[in-house]
DNA sequence: ATCCGTATATTGGTCCGACCAATTTGGTAG
DNA sequence: CTACCAAATTGGTCGGACCAATATACGGAT
């Protein structure tokens, strides 16, 4: 039974979107007996026409699988035998997969998901600062009239504040950062979503960015812009922190 | 012609690595022509079983180069037909095989690439050494030590420095900036090897980045740590780009 | 008993041909 | 011009087959 992926599994999907392909189920299955520890680092896992028995698919599903295991980092992939790598040598790619293995995320991999975005930020909005011209600094503060129209209100503030950064990063033009941002974005910002997980900010934390703003790009400064969404992403945390632990609680009554 | 795959070609290869399997092959000639602005963004690709008989390969080979640029998020894959994403909407991964279409990496990029580095590391030292037990502090200060004994060969003191890193790496256990790494580190510094690009740093880099980090951990301060870190970064980028800017020029000759 | 080289078995990489379901596309009727 | 429907296209999967590289087990030499 262990592993096994029966007809009625593969047509119903537990989340909404049924569209999950069978390579997909596969990767996943696959992904979380590696995560459970069921194959010792450096250990050979069955062979492709073995994985394709037990979960009674072809094996090209079952190669499509291993090949996005592999191109997430998690396994070493050649002629001979397929080999578990250490979770630390893993690709970004694996954080999605990883966060999704548990209906509820792991709040301090959320929290150092925040901290890592929370960086990356705060050095796009001083660079972005730094390098803009005139117009771009009219735009800037444009979008800023547009955010402080809702600032009492996250939820409505969250456009105007994504619009903004996606606007800077388009200023200070680090494709580095950007591709990061794009994973970081897709993999965990995604699922965020799509669990409706809303943390509740300070009533005041809107406002107070909007104000440190303003005050910032009067000045072209770059550095306390940075700071303004440096704290605002400080309380994002703390926010985000009691919202996952929230959610954790109340769990059980789901589960009855 | 164009883009044909004659079997030549796919037993020499251009590197010393041979062993680049077609559908590599494949999913790096695509890469091109999708970077060469020859597929419109949003545009349909050709179907799979046009590429497999454009590069006369089986449509195997092709759906596993697809996957690949698939993961990489360049296209975007569906039953109906492949689409090109926007660079800017790409994943991490995408970096490597960027960099590695053109002989000479692109400066700009890689300077990006050091800079995002940089702060990561900075952010890593800070925390390192904030969470450091007196066990893990003895630690450091040991590797200091023998850091200090090859500080005058930048060469020779690398491995100091990345194995110093490492640990501290593994201090502040941040799954995220450790993932983020990895990647970093695997799709550039890899190819920076490979071309045996050696920055020369100011020779009192070295000497200075191990006095000022005795200083730091004697005081248990993560912020200068970091500031140290963060100093021989920069002039790490400065070098960098001087070394790129020389083998640019050099090229030519090469050509001929 | 241990070590080492060879032969066999296993495994990933590729190929071919086929079918299905979803999407796209084009035309047709309103 | 719009809305709708049917044919063509396309990705997803399947099964079987062969090859080259790797791993494993066996047998001989030390």
């Amino acid at each position: 039974m262990a592993g096994s992926l029966d007809p009625a599994y593969h047509r119903q999907g537990v989340t909404v979107s049924s569209s999950t392909s069978v390579s997909i189920e596969i990767a996943d299955c696959l992904l979380r007996e590696i995560m459970s520890g069921q194959y010792r680092v450096g250990e050979r896992m069955p062979s492709e026409r073995d994985l394709s028995a037990r979960f009674g698919v072809s094996r090209g599903a079952v190669r499509e699988a291993l090949s996005q295991l592999g191109q997430q980092g998690i396994i070493d992939i050649q002629p001979g035998g397929v080999r578990v790598k250490r979770l630390e040598e893993a690709s970004l790619a694996v954080l999605g997969p990883l966060l999704a293995l548990e209906p509820i995320p792991d709040p301090s991999l959320v929290d150092q998901f925040l901290e890592i975005f929370s960086v990356l930020t705060v050095l796009t909005v001083k660079r972005a600062l730094e390098q803009a011209d005139s117009e771009q600094m009219i735009q800037l503060k444009k979008m800023l009239v547009d955010m402080s129209h809702s600032a009492k209100d996250p939820e409505a503030m969250r456009p105007h504040w994504e619009a903004m950064l996606d606007y800077m990063a388009g200023i200070n033009n680090n494709l580095v950062a950007r591709l990061i941002g794009n994973d970081l974005k897709a993999q965990i910002i995604g699922q965020m979503m799509q669990l409706h997980i809303q943390p509740s900010l300070p009533a005041n934390s809107g406002p107070e960015l909007v104000v440190s703003l303003r005050e910032a790009f009067d000045r072209k400064d770059g550095n306390a812009a940075a700071a303004a969404f440096e704290k605002n992403f400080n309380e994002l945390r703390l926010a985000m922190g009691d919202a996952l632990e929230a959610m954790r609680g109340s769990i059980k009554q789901q589960v009855v």
